[in-house]
DNA sequence: TCATCGATCGATCAAATGATCGGACAGGAA
DNA sequence: TTCCTGTCCGATCATTTGATCGATCGATGA
């Protein structure tokens, strides 16, 4: 999965290693005849890239045209694309949000990151192909006949990701959700993700018996050592992948907006200058799990047990984008699916 | 040598015949279902392209990357090139010369056609460049160790390029001069192109001894009937190829100014359309050998002879535009070796 | 409901491409 | 002059790409 290397066109991010291969190679014989030896040599180049590139010749061709060998043209054209003359377009909106997923998924080493278009000023424009592109991903292992366990987050994300999703009879797979799907007055959420997924592929579904933040440590310790809790956690444990939202913290965020913590709480965090969430855990501007009293009463799985998991996020706008941004410098996840928007904001925020 | 028709790239000329195929596909099924899916696809077309020519992916990454198979990938690029979703651009001087040379090179069915690049107004700009240019086709053949014979026209194109020609040790090869060395004046031109040819070489020189154009067509006569003559023209029958130049006819044309042709001819031709001339032989607009009291009397070889060879041409300079268009809708012409601004008279005048 | 048509998809093979290696050649130093 | 060194070039092989063909799936109409 992981790239072997630049092959064949080698621009943008790749083309700065390049840039200084040729530094060396230019730079050193200055002498005017060795240059003009040079700018013969590209000239060269630049018709067989013409011929190759637009003219469609076959290399073959071009070696007979050109009055060279066959390798002779395929260094040609090497060094055209080396030397920048070779300038790939595609002329669709989904270019621009397939150069920033790359450079994402660089930037980050993340397995995959779709980046879904989106209008900057239509606030909301992007939350449907955030769906499809995540049931995309989603349909991608829920296809396997083998018995999968996967797990999931809660977020409106999360659950338009479902819904977007065709039904498929997987009566094998088993669906975790990761996050208590019991809010603080006791309700449960009979419309959970997992609920819906497991509705539509026939599967089996684990409930987390529990809210995201328990009223006390005390109480979280109760809930902890319930033995269902720790039968439906250890099914999680053995999840493959987990399909989770990224969650803001600021006074629009939903552990908020939901009462899963209070006006103090939230206080607390920005004052430890939280900016995001990922299963109810705080995390800073690094990622890094912030330890503090709302902490101690999360119930969610530990971040650390994803490691060995596909941690796939999803979540768009460039409000967002922070929250994304310390997800991915933590370095928890695998992949992401966003838009074009966060990611801009990532792009912009990295330097990229 | 003739290409086998688009492969991978199809724009420009070719681009014409896929919007037709495309207007099949897309047209007749209107139904915004339909068109959804095609939009779909063309996504999906525009992230491949955009991995495969941009990102550098093998299509087995891209494959996996999106969730489709190895084939499917290349339908998808097949597609995004048919949409044209994919623009190459060729930053280079000679990307210019390269389409225009694609151009009259389908155009007129040549074997091969070299632009070389020139500045519009510095006049002579080009005349070095396409002297190198010519000398490394020459040296294409010249190369060879098997014996070869090659006949050589006049001008200073000609001139130029077996100048600017390496000396290459071929004792083997046989040069022919194609027109008479010798003006009307009796005085023979020690620096044919011929002879420099062989000086650097060291291969066997033919010289016509006759001046382009008789005095009458008795004198004529007289001369074909020469024993030398024939015997030299016999060689240049087996000449495999032939480096000619293109001449205008105006009253800055060559056969006017070294007195091959008086006025009262020049007249004469310009009156019977001549626009240009190969070896002495004047051609209209469309390229066909005018019939005229000049014709009679001219003593190189029918151009007719030359249909087996490989008759190639040096002329630049947008001046003799109207000349190398002619020769090239006579169809005289295998090989063409112009400069920029004849190339784009070629191409204006052509409407390609 | 079934048969047929059409389209789409993936397995297979041929062609084209990229990369490595050994050898030749030129330029420079002993 | 001879040897050495670095560079360039072309033969060969592995990988990647393109195209064809049969199979499968869904749609349409009887």
């Amino acid at each position: 999965m992981v790239s072997v290397g630049p092959r064949r066109f080698e621009h943008d991010v790749v083309n700065f290693r390049l840039a200084c291969d040729d530094f060396q190679h230019r730079v050193q014989p200055e002498r005017s005849d060795h240059v003009d030896k040079f700018e013969l040599k590209l000239d060269q180049a630049a018709r067989a890239a013409w011929l190759s590139y637009v003219g469609g010749r076959t290399q073959d061709e071009i070696a007979s045209q050109l009055g060279v060998s066959r390798p002779g043209v395929q260094r040609l054209l090497a060094l055209a694309r080396q030397e920048g003359l070779v300038k790939v377009h595609i002329d669709h909106p989904l270019a621009n949000c397939m150069v920033m997923s790359d450079a994402i998924l660089k930037r980050f080493g993340l397995e995959f990151c779709d980046v879904v278009p989106a209008d900057p000023d239509a606030a909301d424009s992007s939350a449907h192909y955030l769906a499809v592109a995540g049931a995309e991903r989603l349909s991608r292992y829920l296809d396997r006949s083998e018995p999968l366990t996967l797990s999931l987050g809660t977020g409106r994300s999360v659950r338009a990701m479902v819904e977007a999703l065709s039904r498929i009879d997987r009566p094998q797979h088993r669906f975790v959700s990761l996050v208590g799907n019991v809010a603080r007055d006791g309700s449960a959420n009979r419309y959970d993700g997992v609920m819906v997924l497991a509705d539509k592929t026939g599967g089996e579904r684990f409930l987390l018996p529990a809210p995201v933040v328990a009223g006390s440590v005390e109480e979280k310790q109760a809930m902890l050592s319930q033995h269902l809790f720790q039968a439906i956690a250890e099914v999680a444990k053995q999840a493959e992948a987990a399909f989770i939202g990224i969650g803001r913290i600021d006074r629009q965020a939903t552990l908020f907006q939901d009462h899963f913590i209070s006006e103090t709480e939230l206080e607390e965090l920005l004052s430890l200058s939280a900016v995001g969430e990922l299963l109810g855990w705080p995390l800073n501007q690094a990622g890094e799990v912030i330890d503090c009293s709302i902490t101690r009463r999360v119930t969610s799985l530990p971040l650390e047990m994803f490691r060995d998991q596909s941690l796939v996020a999803l979540a768009g706008g460039r409000d967002k984008g922070p929250a994304i941004l310390a997800a991915l410098r933590g370095g928890w996840l695998k992949g992401l699916i966003t838009d074009e928007n966060a990611a801009r904001f990532i792009i912009e925020s990295e330097n990229l």
